[in-house]
RNA sequence: GUGAGCGUAGCUCAGCUGGUGGUAGCACCGGGUUGUGGCCUCGGAGGUCGUGGGUUCAAGUCCCAUCGCUCACCCCA
């Protein structure tokens, strides 16, 4: 039996690292405009720290958690319980009164895949710390939307305030009420939903549920004054900057910390999948942890979607060149010869291959080819005694010779300049 | 956890009502070009038809089981 990775696991093939590394270095761009240090964490934490954060009674808590259960310790299914953690941890608060971090790699969870959705899955997360300021949440939604229009990712933005720990457990009381009422109407999973989450009611997508949804008590009109009045301020902060977006009243979270200001990147061309990034604010998250009484706000990307995009919608980065200088060896001299060249081309910072099998000059320009080198240096054992070689401009085709000289450190030099 | 679909070359796939595995495309190797890549052309190599059992004179094809993958539900980035 071949031994294949497991379910919902995926390598990265070369061809695609390439993908993955242009959203990477354009991520930590948009992040550091907008003055975000990057932080690294554990891939590994205590259980505990994800079923305070999350939510015991969240789905991704019940059943998606990669956990050792004798070690009591959880595959971090998301990052922002972790880099709290190890804000509380280290007193990052004391450096600065308002943290900015952002963080990249995998995440786990053990749902079944489909398109788009894996079971170890990669992230860009954000965090701002230390302010409640609604213009904090739009300036760290439009660093989301920079970065997707950068990236030439279209997408639609959608926002909600799903209400403080003041009023939000009121008006879930109210909507459990409302649904109560309703019951036999309402779908099985609906039905389930009503005591599990009922806020996901409303974002059932049955069109008997759509109907009964659409009497439903609005969030947004029974939030407090000062949710609000927040979540007004942060619309005209949007406004100001030409962001637009669309209200959903409907729109809730999976996970238990968020508050307030909450907040989508949608796109119709992932299958089932809709969200390209999502987030929201954690004002209670911090201190239920532990730590000061400190708010925040943030919001993760899913990798694999932003690539699954790009490909999508013809946005792939064209490559450049892989490759500097092919060596082209032709006899047992000139392999000995260009053996040197390469290895002080190298030195140089200069990329430069060769290949060791003597093979013919067609097999050989053919791999120059394969490798996307620029330039191919032709040496023969001919070419030696002459101490004249052939270098070809691999893309305009031209050749020239080039005097060769047994002190390769002077040739390397030289050919550092052309290829340069 | 639930449902559906699919497993044939490294990849993408033909293979009809069972009758000798495809000159298939991409990729790979070599020749045409006696020392020049991409395009063209000719040739070559590459397979336990996922696995196990059953039906049959005969199974890639039909039946059962099993493993794997994919998509969808639930839920989520």
């Amino acid at each position: 039996m071949k031994i294949q990775a497991i379910n919902g696991f995926k390598d990265i093939l070369p061809e695609n690292v390439l993908l993955w590394q242009h959203i990477e270095k354009k991520a930590r761009e948009v992040f550091q405009r907008f003055g975000l240090r990057e932080i690294r964490i554990p891939i590994l934490e205590k259980t505990e720290l994800f079923v305070r954060s999350i939510g015991e009674a969240t789905d991704v808590v019940e059943k998606e958690m990669y956990t050792f259960p004798e070690a009591g310790l959880t595959m971090r299914p998301e990052a922002t319980a972790g880099i709290m953690r190890a804000f509380i941890e280290h007193g990052l608060h004391v450096q600065q009164p308002i943290q900015r971090l952002y963080a990249i790699g995998p995440m786990f969870r053990h749902e079944r895949p489909q398109k788009g959705r894996q079971r170890q899955f990669h992230q860009l997360d954000t965090e701002i710390i230390g302010s409640v300021d609604p213009q904090i949440d739009a300036e760290l939604i439009s660093m989301g939307q920079m970065l997707l229009d950068e990236l030439g990712i279209t997408t639609s933005l959608e926002i909600n305030s799903i209400g403080c720990s003041q009023c939000r457990p009121p008006y879930r009381q109210k909507l459990v009420s409302f649904l109560e009422s309703r019951h036999d109407d309402l779908c099985e999973d609906c039905k389930r939903r009503t005591y599990t989450n009922p806020l996901r009611v409303l974002d059932c997508k049955k069109s008997t549920c759509r109907e009964i949804a659409k009497d439903a008590p609005s969030l947004l009109e029974e939030v407090c004054d000062n949710c609000k009045g927040h979540f007004n301020q942060v619309q005209a902060s949007l406004d100001r900057m030409g962001i637009t977006y669309t209200l959903n009243r409907f729109m809730v979270r999976g996970l238990d910390y968020y508050t307030q200001t909450t907040f989508e990147f949608l796109t119709d061309d992932l299958g089932a999948q809709s969200a390209v990034g999502a987030g929201g604010r954690y004002d209670g998250l911090i201190e239920q942890l532990g730590g000061p009484a400190l708010p925040g706000i943030g919001f993760a990307m899913g990798m694999e979607r932003l690539a699954l995009l790009l490909e999508q919608q013809n946005n792939r980065p064209h490559m450049d060149s892989e490759m500097d200088l092919f060596l082209a060896a032709l006899g047992p001299q000139s392999m000995d010869y260009c053996e040197t060249l390469v290895h002080k081309l190298r030195k140089k910072g200069i990329r430069a291959a060769m290949d060791y099998s003597g093979r013919s000059l067609k097999a050989q320009m053919k791999q120059a080819n394969r490798f996307k080198a620029s330039f191919t240096l032709i040496i023969g054992d001919n070419e030696l005694l002459e101490q004249t070689g052939i270098i070809r401009n691999m893309s305009t085709q031209e050749q020239q010779p080039i005097g060769l000289d047994t002190n390769t450190d002077q040739l390397s030099n030289v050919l550092a300049e052309i290829v340069r």
